[in-house]
DNA sequence: TTAACACTTAGCATAATCACTAAGTATCTA
DNA sequence: TAGATACTTAGTGATTATGCTAAGTGTTAA
């Protein structure tokens, strides 16, 4: 089960800065500078984690003019949403397995 | 939104060696030599991936002789999820808001 | 009581990540 | 058309991550 996709966008979202874009792009599109604005780093800096938002998929831009607009994507994240619920289900499978067993076990005792 | 532990998941769940193991953990606990054997890596190395799954929170572990056996812990990714699911409500609450508008548009036009 | 087993520690090499500054390009406004 | 604006590229350094081998510790089985 290698997932490359689901490597990249868990490495993505594991920065601070980055699931800020994310939160500040759900709500709407926005500039580069009006993302960059809340986060103390040099643009270059921040333009860099927007790379990697977009390399991961989870944001995509256009530019006009001088300004590049960008807007969240939001496939990627169901992708994770389906592997956390898939791991859900198998766990609380196993819990009503042990439940039953426990249950099976009680009734042995009476 | 500072939250140091989404850091710590994330990324733990970046590595598609630790996901596997997350993946074998929910479905009951296993022995570091029993995680191991699926992945063509040292065992110095594998433990290391397994270090990061405790630190995480994601694995907890007990050793009985000389068998340390993991068990999976719920509760950080029930904290992702979390997040995503709040992601996806704010996401979905702006498309409502652009359809009701789409809608308004389309009755100004009758 | 030896030998196998199941980790565990230590140390090292390579690569990736994250921050910075300095300087450049393209677009818009006055 | 000069200057401000909005990125964009290039280059540097520090830290962290991921892999390895070699060697060590404690436990169990023969």
């Amino acid at each position: 089960m290698a997932n490359e996709r689901l490597d990249l966008v868990f490495s993505t979202l594991s920065d601070a800065t980055r699931r800020a874009v994310v939160e500040r792009l759900v709500g709407g599109p926005a500039s580069v500078t009006e993302l960059a604005a809340p986060h103390d780093m040099a643009l270059p800096t921040f333009m860099r984690h927007l790379k990697v938002l977009e390399t991961a998929g989870l944001v995509r831009s256009v530019k006009k003019g001088r300004v590049r607009t960008c807007h969240i994507e939001a496939a990627p994240l169901m992708e994770v949403q389906g592997w956390l619920a898939w791991q859900r289900q198998v766990w609380e499978q196993r819990l009503d397995r042990l439940d039953a067993l426990a249950l099976s076990l009680e009734k042995d005792m009476e």
